[in-house]
DNA sequence: GCGACAG
DNA sequence: ATCTTGTCGC
């Protein structure tokens, strides 16, 4: 791993490089990575899970995190944490540029049934979230969750933990907004390769517990950010 | 023209 | 995303 380019079902796909600051080449990119995601179940088990996610410092450097989980008892298997640098600005709806290659350098040796990404799947204007793109660039099951909206509509779900409505977009479903905690704001699912919406919820429900946030995202998270305010991140001057 | 806008 | 503990409200 670490290539610009990564092997993928039909060949070569060009997600990464030191991404240019050209929107319309990106969407580009993300059309094509839109085209090879595929919304039906291909899981071979569901034994484990991994949550990806990745802590912003000052500038451009940042922690990024990947944790694997049983996916029934959700005990910690193996963490991983790394320290990277990002080579490209936030802009809504181009976060894969920003985000997916720490997330690849964190995910290295960390094989999982699934993967979680705290970003949007296809709930996105393109159908191509960061969520999709790993997913196609690993080729393996994701999903995303997001804790805002970017794009569609929906109605609020009812209060109830399971309760969900659907995240619509120019006539196609591209999502669901579900409520896990009935006093919490909902979250945003959605697809990001190799599984049906409705898997995608049951997985995001599933591994959910006394917190909004499902626990693969939560202890990423957690991981992430704690290795962020640590000596060893601050006192390291350059990050890569 | 005026918002909205994952992390 | 991040700076940040307790606290006001339902």
């Amino acid at each position: 791993m670490g290539s610009i380019y990564t092997e993928s079902g039909r060949g070569m796909l060009p997600i990464l490089k030191p991404p240019k600051l050209d929107l319309e080449e990106l969407a580009r990119v993300q059309r094509r990575v839109a085209e090879q995601v595929i919304e039906e179940d291909r899981l071979e088990k569901l034994e484990t899970i991994a949550g990806c996610d990745i802590s912003f410092a000052e500038g451009d450097r940042a922690c990024a995190a990947c944790v694997l989980l049983d996916y029934e008892s959700l005990e910690v298997i193996k963490q991983k944490v790394v320290a990277v640098k990002l080579k490209f600005p936030y802009i809504p709806t181009f976060l894969a540029f920003r985000e997916l290659e720490g997330m690849l350098r964190a995910i290295e040796g960390i094989d999982a049934d699934v993967y979680m990404v705290g970003a949007h799947g296809r709930a996105h204007p393109r159908r191509a979230g960061l969520a999709c793109h790993l997913g196609v660039t690993l080729d393996k099951p994701t999903l995303g969750v997001a804790k805002g909206r970017l794009c569609g509509t929906a109605e609020e779900p009812p209060r109830r933990r399971g309760a969900y409505t659907l995240l619509k977009d120019g006539g196609e479903t591209i999502g669901a907004v579900l409520r896990v905690l009935p006093g919490s704001r909902p979250i945003y699912v959605s697809v990001g390769h190799k599984l049906s919406l409705g898997k995608a919820i049951e997985i995001a429900l599933g591994t959910a517990r006394d917190h909004r946030l499902p626990e693969p995202l939560r202890v990423a998270h957690q991981l992430a950010t704690r290795e962020m305010r640590s000596k060893r991140f601050k006192s390291c001057a350059q990050s890569w």
